[in-house]
DNA sequence: TTGTGTTTTATTGCCTCC
DNA sequence: GGAGGCAATAAAACACAA
């Protein structure tokens, strides 16, 4: 809708409009009556402005137009130049009144439809976040329980060493031949299963990346997303993608 | 009554499409 | 190049607390 329409083009009368001694019944003559009654219609605007009444301003529409026009746009949001003409008719306002109040109305639908998408962002937002925490938490509990399994083995390992030589110092006293075999080889059934009770894998499912032996001080740093990230996902910078608006044009 | 915030009507300028 | 759409904005009308 351009503003050529019949308000603009008056605007546009109104700035090639002649100066006041030109107004005079010679000129109006010249005009067309359509013309010449928006002159005089301004003339009259001028007077009482002189006489310090107030012109007819904005107009408010009255409620039973308001109410067909919102009845109409809940079927269709846009209208046609030929629609737009016969409601003017039909609820006795310009056109461009018309046109007018729809794009407006247009506006304003957008409007709350950008607020009613902005709280669902924001409460898919809100639960994300929490979830985010929540896995935050369980992933420090992991690791703390790694670094307490990885303190575990070092110390058992440790035991197990001082407990070896001694046994090898006993047997090299006994036996020194039969010793070096028991040394090479596997050590008892009753040591290897008390091994593997002590380092019982909990469910690695739940870590982020490998959480064997080398990777255990990295298990943090393979998150592919900060914290920081994250919680920017869905930033109010950023826009929303309009799709409920664009499809339906 | 008046100051202030909100809503509605209207204008302007820019953009796209035919 | 004109028609029509939208965003941004102005300004009148309205609502309401103090």
């Amino acid at each position: 809708m351009n503003p050529s329409g019949s308000l603009c083009s008056m605007n546009a009368v109104i700035s090639i409009s002649p100066p006041e001694e030109e107004k005079n019944s010679k000129m109006k003559q010249v005009y067309s009556r359509e013309f010449q009654e928006m002159l005089d219609g301004l003339e009259e605007d001028d007077r009482l402005e002189e006489a310090g009444q107030a012109t007819e301003k904005k107009k408010r529409l009255s409620v039973a137009q308001v109410k067909a026009l919102e009845k109409i746009f809940e079927v269709e949001s846009k209208v046609d130049s030929e629609r737009t003409l016969k409601l003017a008719e039909e609820l006795e306002l310009q056109p461009r009144q018309v046109a007018i109040w729809f794009q407006n109305r247009r506006a304003r639908w957008k409007a709350k439809q950008l607020e009613k998408d902005y709280g669902l962002l924001k409460a898919n937002y809100d639960a994300l976040k929490l979830d985010y925490n929540n896995t935050q938490q369980e992933n420090d509990a992991l690791i703390a329980k790694a670094y307490t399994l990885r303190d575990l083995k070092a110390k058992f390992k440790d035991e197990k060493s001082v407990k070896e030589e001694s046994d090898i110092d006993a047997e090299l006293l006994m036996s020194p031949a039969s010793s070096c075999l028991q040394v090479n080889g596997s050590s008892s059934s009753s040591d290897s299963s008390n091994h593997q009770q002590w380092f019982q894998p909990f469910e690695p499912r739940k870590v982020v990346g490998n959480l064997h032996e080398p990777q255990l001080l990295k298990a943090e740093e393979q998150c592919m997303i900060t914290a920081e990230e994250c919680c920017n996902f869905f930033s109010v910078d950023q826009a929303p993608s309009l799709q409920w608006y664009f499809t339906g044009h």
